[in-house]
DNA sequence: AAACTGTTTTTTCCCGATAAAAGACATTAA
DNA sequence: TTAATGTCTTTTATCGGGAAAAAACAGTTT
């Protein structure tokens, strides 16, 4: 057993939610080209549907049998890759406590741990180096240097920097740049989730990584563009970690947000700066208070 | 053949050079210490040394019988991490011409033509890929994105971004602080390279790291730091490609460096921007002048 | 009893092998 | 004659295994 086929399954249940829709399958290219995968992993998905008795297939004629039960589904967990796996495991020993700064990392442990390759590990750790929590000691161990509060503000200095020069970049932007569009559509959708927040508050999420990330293409600079990947990851965990006052705090950032929006469409520089400024400071202090303070080290 | 002993290797001739300086050597924790080795590998050399004649070795008396000599040594070749052997061999492609942008990295390939396995040319591509310029598609082969004049001006932008606030944390560092030693010692150096620049010119780059790693260091900032590691790799390679006017271009580094260094002395913010500023642009300069630049592209 | 040496265990590093997935080539239908 | 399908080849993702190196443990020496 040497590679999950969950490429297959997930494009396999994606597919049956296109079933859904149509009468009949497109071609081979072309569904792929929806699924993002192969054509031969999209035969593979035709050959089991046709089995199960989903479609008939004949050559070009793909034609809808029955719509798919939801026992048609590969579940869930079959459906994620290795990578996604073994973060999950990771991130949950590290946020679960007992992770103290400067403990070390065992490959071969961790492996076992997740039931899986050393291989797989070692390439998570090289990939999840650059997020700047763990670093490596030289042809030894790993040494994990803890989600604290100094790696929070480290964090959240350069996002400060990159985000005040991105959101100034973006004013510069000419005014037939397809961003605006972008901007006005992410606009209605704050003000949509504004309105259900109530029930919806847990979209918020989401919506904050795509308006922030969509900033930030405007510095046309690959290492801010990427760096936003660090903090996507920190935010990702910490709103799984940090649900109080969850609601009260999106709402909060919504209203954020709509400013930061008005102010880069009125294209001032000052109120742009402002608006920023303002809300990354309670994004920060989000962050923070949800670090649970480590007792002072006794010495240094 | 699973692991090459290059640790082992690389520690051996190094410790051969120690030979020189004393009649006898420490004890083994130390020698480990001393080299950055196991134990294991100390005794392994130890060993070895014994058996070659170079010391007689009797439990802590290790007493050297002989000078080493040039065939003592392991070749040089010998002695590099697998991963600096796929970078050099990486790099030397990358720059060789023939590199265009967009042009798909194959790992097979790479491994067949380095004489390595897969495995490691796959680490090496995902620890290099922080590095801006090769980007993986999901499932799939890796795609150059070339070292462009875009690239270039991205790496340069946010360098200037991290080093005019690193050498402002700098000047507000506390005069007990062991950096403005360390700077002292650094413009020893300057001053002393400056004179002999006719004959040492090439040991510049060396110098110009430390000192740049200096000042980026007072930021306290991981991510800061560690970006230093993106610009080192493209400046270490710069360097070997262009030697066009390099006497002349260090010449004029060295004295950009003793102008800024006492800028920073001085504490006065102004003039470590000015003089901040004005080395970082010409930096940016010469190796915007090394970029081949690529024909223009026929279409968008 | 502190620091060393001798010995054993564990971990890291790296290869080769194999199934999954992608990609290339050949063939056929519209 | 274009764009699909059918078939074959190559590449990627992952595992298990084995040597190098690190680390842990036990026994000695000063």
């Amino acid at each position: 057993m040497s590679k999950s086929n969950n490429v297959y399954k997930d494009a396999y249940n994606r597919c049956l939610r296109l079933l859904d829709e149509t009468r009949s399958l497109p071609s081979e290219p072309e569904l792929g080209a929806l699924l993002g995968v192969s054509r031969t992993t999209v035969r593979s998905i035709l050959a089991r549907m046709e089995e199960t008795g989903l479609i008939a297939w004949n050559k070009r004629a793909k034609t809808v049998l029955r719509d798919p039960r939801s026992d048609d589904f590969f579940p869930e967990e079959e459906t994620d890759t290795l990578a996604e796996i073994i973060e999950r495991s990771f991130m949950r020993r590290l946020l679960a406590g007992g992770a103290e700064a400067g403990m070390q990392i065992n490959e071969l442990e961790l492996a076992r741990e997740i039931g899986v390759g050393t291989t797989s590990v070692r390439e998570f750790l090289i990939r999840f180096s650059r997020f700047g929590l763990i670093e490596k000691r030289r042809n030894s161990h790993w040494v994990l240097k803890g989600f604290t509060r100094a790696f929070a503000l480290e964090l959240t200095e350069i996002r400060e920097m990159f985000e005040l020069r991105s959101a100034a970049a973006f004013t510069a932007l000419p005014q037939d740049s397809p961003v605006w569009g972008d901007l006005d559509r992410l606009e209605e959708e704050h003000r949509l989730l504004r309105r259900e927040i109530a029930t919806r508050f847990n979209e918020f999420s989401e919506l904050d990584e795509r308006f922030h990330r969509l900033i930030h293409r405007a510095s046309h600079n690959r290492f801010i563009v990427d760096f936003y990947d660090v903090i996507a990851m920190i935010f990702h965990y910490h709103y799984q970690w940090n649900k109080a006052q969850e609601r009260e705090r999106n709402e909060v950032a919504i209203g954020e947000h709509l400013t930061y929006i008005e102010a880069l469409k009125s294209r001032d520089l000052g109120k742009v700066d402002a608006a920023c400024r303002k809300h990354l400071k309670s994004a920060r202090q989000t962050l923070l208070t949800s670090i649970p303070e480590s007792r002072p080290s006794q010495k240094s």
